[in-house]
DNA sequence: GGTTGACCTTGCCCCTGGGGCAGGGCGGAG
DNA sequence: CTCCGCCCTGCCCCAGGGGCAAGGTCAACC
């Protein structure tokens, strides 16, 4: 077996990775060669070797990081090869996910980009409200927008939950997507639900303490521009049109301007509804600046 | 228009960028702010860039490299909408096409780490042949392994053509997949065309000079260890399961060992055959070493 | 035994698309 | 006037290598 030893090249030629690239896999541990020269710092490779570094590049060519890659073929080599199939999977099964989103996302800005897009299909309609200040019970979450539609109805549900220890829901529940970097609290998404005692709302968040970002706070009285969509639409790219709509309304009027981030306003009971039903108000906060 | 300005921190905000992507958008010229003071360096953007910045955030989600972006938005800003969706739709065909690659891997890589793969469907038969030595003109590309099954058909038919004038050709057409980093063709593919005539075809890739990666050399004789397969099989990845097949048939016999690249042996009519019709041989170039 | 040329080593800078932080300059409110 | 929040530039960092330079090695050929 001793004269079976690979050179990095020739190891790099067998295994279809780059001489470049064998160098960088053993500095991170994850193919290291079966013997290394101490004076000259050859690494020299076992020609057994191959199977594991084939493998290595073909996960390569799913794009998976090289820190997945150890996993896997760490498993693969602890001969329990289901736990090995089972992270591929696993990590496939994300990619398919992602993927399936940017496609909706590319048929809908396809669309936006060759067609009339201002006029196609429903035209929203725009109205305003007057919402007065309430006490909100919060949580707050830096999201990756994959996986916020599966957040909003969990964390909804457990300040829904919570609210009854605060006096009670004492309003619609909704979402607000702060974009603001330092407003102050500078994540992207905060789900909110109004309750009725601010003192057993304060025990309440004291209680809790920091485990789900929770917070309680005062939302200040708002003047809304809102349209109202269907269950059907509230996902993506389809909500991102109610949002355009909104905010070309809003555009459209002198002497009306933003004045907070925008949010969604869930006021039907979600899991009742059928997909045609509204639920939900996609709102933002606007101000008479002058006019 | 004037009081519309928007500092860095609230474009960013109702864009959904941060501001350090706007900065990176401003220097790339992708996204210049309206205007900047000279002597604070303060960006100030105006409320109606707000559109092509979110086209450009929304180009992001899909992974497109900053530079399509550019073009998409400048095709966009310039009115012919068409070849802004012209771009986007030809930006992710080609995403899908990578995808749907990825997608046969990772099904094929799912196989092979969860089943017993050795002995999984068809098992290989290999033999062995003597193939003297041979002239060869040849093109090489560096390929990037999605186009390669094209670029092998084009290849191979632009050296059949120009074999008639070497002499003909005097052989089976071959593939050969040159890992070697520097042997003499550092590519990874080279197209290979017997030919009768060494003089005139000599002549001949002197008349061609470099345009194509044109070569002439000789194919010394070898020894290799084969396997037959059918058309339907000549794709990523069934193919590998050929290539495995020899080498794991290879490795099984003591005293043989590789003597060169891998190669694909294309004997048949290529177009004339039918799916199930045998086609191509995978083979790899061995030698005895001793036993 | 010497030379040559192919191979190997480390180290540095480059790419994309930003994130994070440091140090310092503005701007409006109290 | 001061303070806090915003903004600026500039630097280092990430993955996953590619490419090149300067220098050490190895094996084959003469």
């Amino acid at each position: 077996m001793d004269e079976e030893l690979l050179t990095i090249g020739a190891f790099a030629a067998r295994s279809r990775l780059s001489a470049k690239a064998l160098r960088l896999y053993d500095r991170l541990g994850l193919l290291a060669p079966a013997y290394v020269d101490g004076t000259t710092g050859y690494r020299y490779y076992r020609a057994g070797q191959t199977e594991r570094a084939r493998l290595v590049a073909l996960l390569r060519r799913l794009d998976m990081p090289l820190a997945g890659i150890a996993e896997v073929v760490e498993a693969a080599d602890g001969r329990h090869g289901d736990t090995a199939a089972g992270l591929l999977a696993a990590y496939w099964a994300d990619v398919e996910e992602r993927f399936a989103g940017q496609r909706s996302l590319a048929a809908y800005l396809r669309g936006q980009l060759s067609g009339r897009s201002s006029e196609m299909g429903e035209s929203f309609a725009v109205e305003t409200v007057e919402v007065p200040a309430q006490v909100v019970i919060t949580e707050t979450r830096h999201s990756l927008a994959d996986e916020l539609p599966a957040w909003i109805g969990a964390s909804l549900g457990r300040l829904e939950a919570a609210a009854g220890e605060c006096g009670g829901v004492a309003g619609v529940p909704f979402v607000v997507y702060h974009a603001e970097v330092s407003m102050e609290s500078d994540g992207p998404a905060e789900a909110c639900v109004p309750v009725a005692d601010e003192a057993a709302a304060l025990a309440w968040a004291e209680r809790h303490g920091r485990t789900w970002q929770t917070r309680v706070r005062v939302e200040p009285a708002r003047t809304l521009a809102y349209t109202r969509i269907r269950k059907a639409q509230v996902a993506n790219p389809q909500i991102m049109a109610a949002f355009e709509a909104v905010e070309r309304w809003i555009a459209g009027r002198d002497g009306l301007s933003y004045d907070g981030p925008c949010r969604e306003v869930y006021f039907a009971d979600w899991d009742a509804a059928g997909p045609e039903d509204p639920v939900c108000d996609v709102a933002f906060p606007v101000r008479r600046s002058d006019g």
